[in-house]
DNA sequence: CTTGACCTTGTACCAGGGTACAAGGTCTAG
DNA sequence: CTAGACCTTGTACCCTGGTACAAGGTCAAG
């Protein structure tokens, strides 16, 4: 398999994989005597993990220490299992604060249709946006 | 007041207050004699703002936005609610997507104690993460 | 033989919000 | 006079996940 269908079958770019080998995610592949880069079955496989990895939230850099520990022929459950643990403590408290935004960005909306635009002062800048919250 | 006075009222580093000043959120300010950055009051309020304004969601262009408006005379109300509803319903995706990525999360967590790192097998790379979800 | 689709490498660039460092000028206290 | 705390400018770098472009090699079809 070349790069090209490596890509289309895993929907990602050419461009792409080879960041990823840059990236130390994917090995180097074989080359065939034209110097293109040669894939095989589990190249597909690494990438369809990576894809799912990502929808997991892991960042590339995590990623790449499970796929490590794989390499080295270590199972990366526990690790991984940490990973998961770690990223969803992150989603929860992104989640909220993201609540209090939210709850903040309606008060602020609710205020601007309160004040009349005639009214904001040069100082303030904006009287929606004001110090006197 | 000089930068390092601004700066520690407004609780910002002096390098920032360049660095906004580069990007066209602050004007350029007097100078004394000596070529040092001399501000007045309006400069913390504009820092002020921009804090709040940031703390709001928006990004830094979108505050430059904010201020263009205001240094031309014109009251910036209307933009700045454009700007908080657009960003309100980001962040009401953005809630909405975490959430679903908790779900996700918990779901592999979930699978994790239920599976045998012993049996992770090397073609799955890691079983918790593997595509039969 | 040429065209076009593919491949190679290297390098630079994007957003976003700064931070760091170098090399120098200024001012005040001791 | 010197130390140090401040200021100046310019430039490069951080992270993340790629994307874009240049200049060239390869290969099959027409």
């Amino acid at each position: 398999m070349r790069i090209g269908e490596l890509a289309e079958s895993a929907g990602v770019s050419s461009q792409t994989i080879r960041f990823y080998e840059r990236q130390g995610l994917l090995a180097e592949p074989a080359r065939g005597a034209n110097g293109y880069r040669v894939y095989d079955e589990s190249a597909a496989t690494r990438l369809r993990f990576i894809a799912m990895a990502q929808a997991a939230g892991l960042t590339l850099s995590q990623i790449r220490s499970i796929l490590d520990l794989r390499d080295q022929g270590t199972t990366p459950c526990q690790h991984v299992t940490t990973l998961l643990d770690t990223r969803l403590a992150d989603v929860r408290t992104r989640i909220r604060d993201l609540l209090t935004l939210q709850t903040e960005l309606e008060t602020l909306l609710q205020r601007s249709r309160l004040l009349d635009p005639g009214d904001c002062a040069d100082q303030d800048i904006c009287h929606i946006l004001s110090p006197s919250q």
